[in-house]
RNA sequence: GAGGGGGUAGCUCAGUUGGAUUAGAGCAGCAGCCUUCUAAGCUGCGGGUCGCGGGUUCGAGUCCCGCCCUCCUCACCA
């Protein structure tokens, strides 16, 4: 809606022609920004250190004006009283729209009227208006995400779940706070795992054909075997690393075989990202880089920077002890192993000066296993001095690092024979017990259709468990959290998006329609909810910061359940038609921020469920 | 040894970078609510020395110092 008509609506005494404003904790900051330097004891240098404030005081709280009073030895009530009173000077912000006042030893509070709330709601009507909102927040830049990046060659198992789901969710948020986002399969297809791969398929005397239906299982027992082998014998290690030393210098028997194998492994994971909807934009792997890496090498030894040690080419960075030459525990950024083939750190940074130069990244974000880090440490630092001894920009350089999945005795979750879980039996199982809850709860829903629900909650719930909780955190795996349908869970979501719909289809109206005269939330439930919707904006800028999802499902569930409470204590379907106008629009707004947000999730909500 | 993660209610976890006499959710437990919009829901109750000990200040789960427990990583795996 115009500011005009809200000027008309509210009643106005003074013109209302300022906008409504979609992240109100970023404008007000900016705001305080802004008067601070007019007002005596502030400076330039002010932050109003602005942030959601508990419910139960207000809805935005700045507490900068306390670390001002601290460092003047002022009085911080008196301080917060002549800034606010500076900002209504200025007649920029509107007291129709929000309630200020200094409490408690110096905080300035701000709350959001019901004239507030309800303009957001006009205004901020759907998915357009939220994006293009969030847009300021990544502004246009140019965004590659490296995700899932498996190392193929092997079935996926569980361990291939959080790259995905998160990774997913990450690009999503990101692309959707306005960046350019190009999404990178960039697979692992040139690393020793091929050599042990080959070194077993030599020593079975297997004939690989990549059109035989047992071929994966083949591949999967052959790389076992392989695995075994090179971990107890040296010299097989030797023999596996030879093996991948031919392939990348173009032995042609190895290249065939290596094509093959890599044919079977795509073929396998396709079919698994079919089941979670994921399409990157490209998928460069290792081999891609196979001709790029004699650039590194050479930029490298030019500027100084890797030398030969044991034979190998490795980057020492003195400035930080760990990765020192003078540590105790050596720990070098090898970038071309001693029999000369490459490794993950030779094609990463060729990955990185492709990136930067022909995708032209401001940003690279990795999302891979909490392991990695020490390598991405190394990574980033031989990157920067890289990129400044060649005069290059680099760019932004992020970890986005996740946590183990654990089995229930708290060790890397494996099966009872000590195998890896598949992912596909993960899929499989949860969807098979979503359908045994669907039908416990919905028997009068057609086969056909319980099985469509049971696909998409058993997958939602396989990826909320995932996201829920800190990315950082190692998790441990139960089918019982996975099952549950209470409390923080993509079926309680989904559930609450399954009841929002049914009133509209009740009503015979589309989600959206019927808000015409709707009044500005009244009742405690009503306020409560609008407050929440409006919290998504705060929700993203905090999942966004650190990319951490987990921030987005905590607001999702805070969200549903402040619905939950609305739709018990306000029918929606009354006389009034003003009541009944503005309590339709609340349930499409929160049908439409939970639909949106699930999306964020790679979660697609049902109709009915 | 070095680096990183974690230690918050019986269990699983949040806690927006130092803020509000009362540290939040959800499970599980107990007690209620369906002839009215999907009960996969809602309402209420009980449950805590935030690993331990110091310190910094108007104010600490959060910052500093010292311990304890646990998981992960550390020369050619990715």
């Amino acid at each position: 809606m115009s500011a005009s008509s809200l000027a008309e609506g509210a009643g106005c005494n003074t013109p209302c022609d300022m906008p409504v404003w979609f992240n109100p904790a970023r404008e007000l900051d900016a705001l305080l920004r802004k008067v601070a330097p007019t007002v005596p004891g502030f400076d330039a240098e002010f932050n109003p250190e602005l942030r959601p404030s508990d419910p139960r005081h207000a809805d935005f709280q700045a507490n900068g004006v306390l670390a001002v009073a601290k460092k003047a030895k002022g009085n911080p009530r008196a301080l917060a009283t002549a800034l606010v009173d500076a900002v209504k000077a200025t007649g920029e912000l509107d007291q129709k729209l929000f309630q200020v006042e200094v409490a408690g030893p110096g905080f300035i509070n701000f709350k959001l009227t019901p004239v507030a709330l309800g303009a957001w709601l006009r205004e901020y009507r759907d998915e357009s208006k939220w994006r293009a909102g969030a847009a300021r927040m990544m502004g246009g830049r140019k965004v590659v995400i490296d995700y899932p990046s498996p190392n193929t060659a092997k079935q996926m198992h569980v361990g291939h779940l959080r790259p995905i789901v998160i990774g997913e969710a990450v690009a999503r948020l990101i692309e959707f706070c306005g960046a350019k986002l190009t999404r990178d399969n960039h697979i692992g297809d040139w690393g020793t795992n091929f050599g042990i791969l080959i070194l077993a398929i030599r020593r079975a005397g297997f004939k690989l054909d990549a059109q035989s239906p047992t071929a994966l299982d083949d591949l999967e027992r052959l790389y076992k075997e392989g695995s075994v082998l090179t971990k107890a014998d040296p010299a097989a290690m030797d023999a596996a690393r030879a093996e991948l030393a031919k392939l990348q210098s173009g032995d042609a028997e190895n290249l065939a075989l290596w094509e093959e194998i890599v044919k079977v492994s795509n073929i396998a994971c396709q079919r698994i990202y079919d089941q979670f909807g994921l399409k990157t934009d490209v998928i460069l792997g290792e081999s891609f880089y196979r001709d790029k890496v004699d650039q590194v090498y050479s930029e490298l030894q030019k500027v100084g920077l890797a030398e030969e040690s044991e034979g190998a080419l490795v980057v020492w960075h003195d400035d930080e002890p760990r990765f020192s030459r003078h540590a105790e525990a050596k720990m070098p950024f090898i970038v071309r192993k001693k029999d000369g083939s490459s490794n993950y750190a030779s094609t990463d940074l060729a990955t990185l000066l492709y990136r930067a130069e022909y995708f032209k990244a401001d940003e690279i974000v990795y999302v891979t296993d909490g392991r990695q880090q020490d390598h991405f440490h190394q990574l980033f630092r031989t990157g920067a001095k890289w990129f400044t001894a060649t005069k290059r920009t680099l760019p932004r350089l992020r970890h986005v690092w996740f946590g183990t999945i654990l089995g229930e005795d708290g060790k890397a979750i494996k099966t009872k024979s000590g195998d890896p879980v598949r992912l596909q039996s993960l899929i499989d199982e949860a969807t098979e017990r979503a359908f045994a809850a669907v039908t416990a709860k919905s028997p009068e829903l057609s086969e056909t259709e319980r099985k469509a629900i049971a696909k998409a909650v058993g997958i939602a719930a396989l990826r909320y468990v995932d996201l829920a909780s800190n990315r950082t955190m190692d998790y441990s795996f139960s089918w019982d959290k996975l099952l549950a349908f209470e409390g923080n869970t993509a079926p309680y979501l989904m559930y609450a998006v399954v009841r929002v719909r049914s009133i509209f289809r009740k009503n015979g109206i589309e989600v959206g329609k019927g808000e015409e005269g709707a009044t500005d939330p009244e009742t405690p439930t009503e306020i409560a909810l609008a407050r929440k919707l409006l919290g998504f904006t705060a929700a993203l800028d905090l999942a966004l910061e650190d990319l951490r999802p987990h921030h987005l499902c905590t607001y999702l569930h805070e969200l549903a359940a402040a619905y939950g409470a609305f739709y018990a204590a306000d029918t929606v379907n009354v006389d009034d038609p003003a009541v009944r106008a503005r309590r339709l629009m609340l349930c499409a707004r929160t049908c439409a921020i939970l639909e949106t947000g699930l999306r964020l999730l790679a979660i697609e909500p049902v109709e009915r469920m």
